[in-house]
DNA sequence: CAAAAAACTAATAGAGCTATTAAATAGATT
DNA sequence: AATCTATTTAATAGCTCTATTAGTTTTTTG
């Protein structure tokens, strides 16, 4: 119980803070309120972690890698590209829901504090250069085929991250303005995860008669 | 001189405050730093505006007057449906120009303080019920003749939506990450107007081919 | 020009927050 | 049991922020 305990106090400080900042980022949040919810002294949050940003800062980071890990898994899968790109897109969405306030949490923390930023950058390195690498060159032979229209890789990933946050980042709007229930807010979800790989696979279908009649 | 200077500093007071708070938020910014900036007595804030609350609410509400007004806008336009949702993804994409720190501003307080939402439920009434049934019913129409594939109205709205808030919410982390310049940023941006069009566009087309061969 | 109104300021109350310190308590070790 | 180490706490320094008050300066007005 007591070894037990030791452990919990900081762990609780860790998931607690974890919540708080998710909920209402780092500037909402005090160390008095972490201790008040985890039952302890507001002096042991300082104790463990010295300053609310060095606290902070194990969250974020720990977030962080968790998010890039999975994006460096490697694909093994050999299926065709837009296949491969539908499991990426639902793959993407999934780990979102199971961290729906991530992304509040990088855009507003990045935003207030831009220093935060050197360590996704840090953590971020090799990213760009496996992921985005994999997935241009794989494009490009794509397009090349005729198979999708030209499109810049950079678009492409940014268009599915944006497809796929932003209900997540949205959701507490579209709840009250919809007045929407939790329940049918995941239902939404789902039809939203499905419709955002159509969305995506359908937009990289080869143009012809749209540049005629629509595009001027 | 004077009587424009009587005007100006209530002006400047809710110019410095709207800069400010879009450039890092509600939380993040203090009367004393308004003042400050304004260079006047941090007093003189609270004299024209008796709490930094309303003083936000002010602009908050200014703000969504504005975004709100622009969509409520009539369209003259008597064009095909799909030349009248390329000049409204233009025209959307055109006011995040002009107003690049609105989603951070609306996004971040929205969350952080749910009863600004009443403002924004209040003045968004007529919105869902005008905006939205009109792109409804003629999206409906289309679905019917078969020109474009079954999808939500609100599908739509939250991928355009979507579509075009992305960068400037992430402009921050894009420009770091990256390290690319104001300009080239300004030039992305360009070319994503136009992406996001082709791709909206692109995306409605009717499916076929890709129900057997993409989607499980 | 005198009185009234408006604009402005210095000072500060009062609250909350972070971080530290010094002391107390509990657990482990010899 | 005595000592040492780790954990926990109460107290508080020091800071910043919001908001108010009471008084001063400036402008307007009769």
């Amino acid at each position: 119980m007591t070894i037990n305990k030791e452990a919990t106090n900081e762990q609780a400080i860790l998931e607690t803070a974890e919540r708080l900042f998710l909920e209402k980022g780092f500037a909402m949040t005090s160390t008095t309120e972490i201790a008040k919810e985890v039952g302890c002294n507001q002096a042991m949050v300082h104790y463990y972690f010295r300053t609310k940003d060095k606290l902070f800062e194990a969250i974020f980071e720990k977030k962080i890698k968790m998010f890039v890990g999975i994006f460096l898994q490697t694909d093994e899968e050999n299926l065709p590209f837009l296949q491969k790109l539908q499991l990426k897109i639902e793959r993407h969405f999934d780990i979102l829901q199971e961290n729906p306030r991530l992304p509040f949490l990088f855009f507003n923390e990045l935003t207030t504090h831009p220093e935060r930023m050197d360590v996704l950058k840090q953590r971020l390195q090799e990213f760009p250069k496996t992921v985005f690498h994999r997935l241009n060159s794989e494009l490009k032979i794509e397009i090349e085929k005729g198979s999708i229209r030209p499109i810049e890789t950079i678009d492409l990933i940014l268009s599915i991250v944006s497809l796929n946050v932003i209900l997540f980042l949205a959701c507490p709007i579209v709840k009250k303005i919809t007045g929407m229930s939790d329940d049918d807010f995941q239902i939404m979800l789902q039809r939203r995860k499905k419709e955002n790989v159509i969305m995506i696979i359908n937009s990289l279908r080869p143009l012809e008669i749209l540049n005629e009649k629509c595009i001027k």
